[in-house]
DNA sequence: TAATAGGGTTGCATTTTAAAACCAGATTAA
DNA sequence: TTAATCTGGTTTTAAAATGCAACCCTATTA
């Protein structure tokens, strides 16, 4: 049967994996961020089927993650480009290359060296934070339901 | 042809949706994160296909994101539990969240108010930072080859 | 003028998926 | 103590999704 699709879910992280949580959709933002832009640069950097590849940039215009601009002079020639929503997603990626350096680093090469421009220094491991900027666990959340006004220690913890 | 996997992939973002990549595994994941532990928790709640969440749970347990305890007295009884490397996939959930909730918000309700169980107050929006703390964004990094030492302006964006 | 690059679409065989039926060992209810 | 139910699956079946190769049409280049 027809893969479930989470287009109306009440959950807003269903509704992003709706966008972007099959195989390849993230891997085209990667690589947009990186710089592909055309459908060769994609195809060649991914390795991806070209009808898959086509189905995916079309959904991703779709949901506005990209924008599909006509460079030709005389028209048939376009690019991808991120959008300000798929510039967005630049946390999730940077959070999935550090979760994939850390628990299946390469063995052979040493994880990408990100570096903040105007400092030269190596960013941070991205992290959910308080107000402080204090890293927090899951355990250290709490959901605040409607109205609530102060934190309970018995409150269901969040996700 | 069989659905292609990304194992050996040189990129880390790649071997990390290798092994939560995929429709349902990081929807187990949120909803371990919920306090889900048992089968009929993750079938329920998902409304996945039985089948489905057998082979996620066992994809999960065998890259150790998740771990299946016996808790029966006389056997036959399992919690799948999450790993310190389940747990670590908190900010990338957050961040998913977040997206979700800034680009596609639920028309009929708010977004899951999630907050620092110490202080009572909301979290901060999961971002990219330097290493003094400030937001970065796509444009704000490069990537540093081996060996080099200072940032330039002309190297290529990161991802 | 022919060859080739860009951006696709179509057909086909193979996998995945979802749903429902089935199964077997505990546990609970009557 | 026997039947019903819960738990954690496996099997079967049909619909989609995937990957590959072949094809198409419009520029551009040799």
């Amino acid at each position: 049967m027809a893969r479930k699709r989470f287009d109306d879910s009440s959950c807003s992280v269903a509704r992003a994996l709706n966008e972007v949580g099959d195989w390849w959709s993230l891997l085209v933002v990667l690589h947009a961020m990186y710089g592909a832009r055309r459908f060769v640069d994609f195809q060649q950097e991914l390795g991806i089927a070209r009808n898959i590849l086509c189905d995916r940039l079309t959904r991703l215009v779709d949901n506005e993650v990209l924008k599909k601009v006509d460079v030709g002079e005389h028209g048939s020639r376009f690019e991808y480009r991120l959008t300000e929503k798929g510039r967005d997603l630049f946390p999730i990626v940077i959070a999935l290359r550090q979760w994939g350096d850390k628990w299946n680093p390469a063995p052979d090469q040493p994880p990408l060296d990100l570096r903040d421009r105007a400092t030269g220094r190596p960013i941070r491991q991205v992290a959910v934070q308080n107000a402080d900027g204090d890293s927090l666990t899951i355990r250290d959340v709490f959901v605040r339901d409607d109205g609530e006004a102060t934190p309970r220690k018995d409150k269901k913890q969040a996700g």
